[in-house]
DNA sequence: TGCATTTCTTGATTTGGGTCAAGATTCGTC
DNA sequence: GACGAATCTTGACCCAAATCAAGAAATGCA
């Protein structure tokens, strides 16, 4: 879900190979939901083609980019999935964009068929877990010019994908204070 | 590991009973360490009696206070353990506590022995996983006193358990603001 | 190409929380 | 109970980011 930290099709190849043999393919266009916040998202896709964003809403109408999945990875609010309770982020895609898309029923049965399985989806879970942890971890300890240097040193084409007021909202920082900081660094 | 979304002993009663059977039986004086930051640990533990709390240090020497674990619940650096990477936060006893510890090592061959203890496994990791997202997620939208509220909310008496200097220290605020939040709502 | 809209930058001002400092209160220990 | 240490509160001041505002640059589209 995070520009770098994303859970590929590659380290999950098994899971990958799941969504190529039974995945719906859906094509959206720029803009339109693959999921909505508030709703219950039960199911997840495989990346195609083009990226999509997750973005929190608060009820005073402040919206947050929260995370992104890009072109081989996985895309879903998997909280959501697993608990089936109401999705705290809408997911969109950012341009035109192609999927292979699983409902969870699906995923439950596939981890149900083997120990293997089962493991796998652990894994994947823990995977996620780490890459949470560790942005949680961030709030702790970094202003926003680290976060800044950091997510260029991980993804240093970022700007050319994102505008500059998206990238701020993922930072947690008004626009006007992004372009600043970029000012200071130059 | 949190004030009210733990893991507890009755949410995963298999998991518990396995400690409960195989778990060494370790008592911390007040103070003491069960992990150490910037170590690996590869253990976890159910407490049975008394109280943990997870600090992380910064290299400038602050130190931050991210979460708790009571008993009758799971305490140990789940992350670490999984991954074998050196830990993020260290853990300590609050006061003369009393747990039952288990080795990754074993808790891996529980898992292996059995498809239904995989599930479980994969389970407890979406289960650790919603929280630290939700945890995440506060990070975005909330005040320091909205954090303050909240925690009041589910844990009315954190403050007979912590120090407000701590819980500064949770609330990710100097204790002086902590304490005009208080006056403020008062 | 020209116009409208959005994004981006820059400056002025405000504000929330941090820092520093000084008491008050609580707690632990002898 | 008395003393010392730590915690807690309060005030004064500082600073980084938010807010407000205005203009420049980029983008989209007819």
């Amino acid at each position: 879900m995070d520009f770098n930290r994303y859970i590929t099709a590659a380290e999950f190849p098994a899971l990958a190979d799941l969504f190529r043999m039974e995945g719906r393919r859906i094509v959206l266009t720029s803009g339109a939901a693959f999921a909505r916040q508030a709703e219950r998202n039960r199911r997840c896709g495989l990346v195609v083609k083009g990226a999509f964003r997750y973005v929190h809403l608060t009820a005073e109408g402040e919206s947050s980019v929260v995370g992104y999945a890009f072109a081989g990875e996985f895309v879903g609010d998997y909280i959501s999935m697993c608990n089936g309770l109401p999705s705290w982020v809408g997911i969109e895609a950012m341009c035109e964009s192609e999927l292979l898309c699983l409902d969870n029923e699906r995923l439950e049965t596939f981890y149900a068929t083997d120990a293997d399985h089962e493991r796998l989806g652990r894994h994947l879970a823990e995977h996620l877990l780490a890459e949470v942890y560790e942005r949680l971890l961030q709030c702790y300890v970094s202003t926003p010019q680290e976060r800044y240097e950091s997510l260029l040193r991980r993804c240093p084409d970022v700007l050319r994908l994102v505008s500059l007021k998206e990238l701020a909202s993922y930072l947690r920082v008004r626009p006007e204070t992004l372009s600043r900081i970029r000012r200071r660094i130059r």
